[in-house]
DNA sequence: TAAATAAATGCAATCGTTTGCGTGATTCGA
DNA sequence: TCGAATCACGCAAACGATTGCATTTATTTA
């Protein structure tokens, strides 16, 4: 990291010609006190001659102090930049009132769909005046249980959380629960776990899609999955096989196949198109993959979509940038972090009872583009 | 929101038949107490009929504590799973010890180059013993305003902030450090505050990736850039009018064009390769326009790289999709996130003096990929 | 054996708020 | 004019931890 960087600390000749920056007026207000300390109710208190609790108390408009004293303190308070110690309300009210801090559990932070969900997340959680405490996993189980008792220690009010995907046992989980702190699964669930939850709809997006290919002309549909020991694969494998059903065709397990990154698509595709029966449409897993393929496909000479039609999952900022550009199933990350939020704020202020698994379903997108036909 | 998703709360049958986890031994333990509240030393004390302070020191390894009375308190702790209030700590502490709550404000969240900077300062905080508060400030001013507000009320020990572009009053920032609040920009810096940050070295990347682009036999290199009002604009457009220079070459002002989107390049671009003396190489002030430039270059049927080479600057997803795939600049986000916690931490504890800004720079480099040639 | 020293523990204040209860002053009704 | 009701405020105890100082007890020294 230290050879990496250059350190430049213009000391003092530039630094002391250029123009400071100067406090306006509004902002001198908060020079106040010896710089660093916070003012208190007792300062308050002791600069107007009244009691800490007079103070507490008019500033949340009790009616049992008088209006002229609240107002006086009211002022003072607003003059004097007063703005209360959180810590030490927290503390005071850690018997009833929750922290209004939720703590956010993602595997990955440099990932497309997670940076959608977080965002919804943060949507949602700002406009209910609650803050997130980001933390990710690096798809550690180890980490995860890690973040869990610090964030725990940090008091957070509850935690959404997508599992690493080697965690496989849960007391860290059950942990929390037992201390009281909601949780909320999104993407990765648990699944020895009855807990609240909010999903994308694989099953449904994946049948759409599918269904899209088949009634614009496709009859060969190739699908590349994911190893089916993942929820979402089978979920997704599953609308694949309705789809195929619910058009009066057969399921052909030669069309099947588990892949699910691009470096393994532009490796079995070329087999796959020298087929007896070559697929005229591929529908992959995720976008990445289905980009290995549209590459593979031009590479062959095949026009796309013409003779080949080819179906991402996803729509990150991938399907855009591919020539045609990419039809995909596109999984609202942003409105799925807006229901896990909702869910466990829920949860938080009871509004949701604890004992009940709230599960959620995002409804998919088909977005069209240049890599399908149109109706 | 509402009619987006399908709710399944499913009731009694299923959940009741379904397995319900079970606690393991180790994790039993947990639920000692009346479910909800935390064990705390007062309990400990009562349960062991000594007094709080005794079991603080105990706990704290203190030597004026008698060795059979530590072991026996530090072990009933740790049977009972207690662990510490950090509130409580926290609020004995303000006086001396910042929390060690980062807080960080980026401008958006679904966006590469910040994925890569979040990343970066999520992992030098956590491995140093911090967490960190996300907030986005959606190019607002305001919204930024706000977060600052309630980052302070939340007491974080510090800030790690890119400015939203509209932001011209720094009222906020100064209301910050006023309070003790350490300050660090990244990507965005503000340019009126004499503030530690932490920029990537756009100078030298362009300059670099341009002189790349003549050592490879390009003669006339245009360059898309951003409006020069933004200091990355400018040190961008520095370095590739220097490296024209270095290389004995004249600056040609009609290969110089005010363009950052894929849309507007899609747009210029075909008049440019329509001018005489057409340029043989593209520099863009990122990939996205770049790519809007591949596309536009491929379309008019010339070869890449033989006979227009392209460079963008991001090096993001979008790099590796296209086809052939695009030489771009890596801004290494994830690194100068690193820095600007490493400053901040810094700061916070003291070993970076806070009445001196510290300044660092991260050198890029040069991913070369299949849009240019090869030396 | 008494006094000095050392070791182990408790008391109580503190961090900044909140809040139940008590109390002195004012007001009211009769 | 007196008792009751009302009002406006202060006292003090929480919340859960830390820590200087006092206190108790055990041990050593003269």
């Amino acid at each position: 990291m230290r050879d990496s960087i250059i350190r430049c600390n213009f000391a003092s000749k530039e630094d002391c010609l250029s123009p400071k920056p100067t406090l306006t007026n509004s902002s001198r207000q908060y020079l106040y006190m010896d710089d660093r300390r916070q003012m208190t109710m007792k300062d308050i208190a002791r600069e107007l001659g009244v009691s800490v609790a007079t103070v507490s108390r008019a500033l949340s408009d009790s009616p049992s102090i008088s209006r002229e004293r609240r107002q006086a303190i009211q002022q003072f308070a607003r003059e004097h930049n007063y703005f209360p110690n959180v810590i030490a309300e927290q503390l005071r009210h850690s018997r009833r009132n929750p922290s209004r801090a939720i703590g956010v559990i993602v595997p990955e932070l440099v990932h497309y769909y997670f940076s959608t969900i977080l965002d919804g997340i943060e949507s949602e959680a700002s406009a209910r005046g609650y803050h997130i405490i980001v933390a990710k996993s690096n798809e550690s189980y180890d980490r995860e249980v890690q973040i869990c008792e610090a964030m725990l220690k940090n008091k957070v009010c509850g935690i959404i959380v997508s599992q690493a995907k080697n965690t496989e046992r849960y007391d860290h989980f059950l942990h929390l629960e037992a201390a009281g702190v909601p949780l909320v699964f999104y993407d990765r669930i648990c699944p020895a776990l009855n807990a609240s939850r909010v999903v994308v709809d694989d099953y449904m997006g994946t049948m759409n899609a599918v269904s899209h290919l088949l009634e614009t002309g496709c009859k060969r549909v190739a699908f590349y999955g994911a190893p089916m020991n993942m929820e979402i694969a089978k979920n997704r494998f599953n609308g694949y096989r309705d789809a195929i059903y619910k058009h009066g065709l057969e399921l052909d397990e030669s069309l099947v196949r588990i892949c699910d990154n691009r470096a393994d698509a532009e490796r079995i595709t070329p087999a796959m198109m020298r087929m007896e029966g070559r697929p005229d449409a591929f529908f992959a897993v995720n976008d990445e993959t289905a980009i290995g393929i549209l590459s593979v496909i031009k590479r062959l000479g095949y026009s796309i979509p013409e003779e080949v039609s080819i179906c991402g999952f996803t729509n990150g900022y991938r399907a855009t940038v591919c020539e045609p550009m990419l039809t995909s199933v596109e999984q609202r990350g942003s409105q799925v972090g807006k229901e896990a939020a909702d869910i466990l704020i829920g949860l938080v202020e009871g509004t949701l009872a604890r004992d009940r698994a709230e599960k959620r379903i995002v409804k998919t997108r088909l977005v069209l583009r240049g890599t399908t036909r149109h109706p």
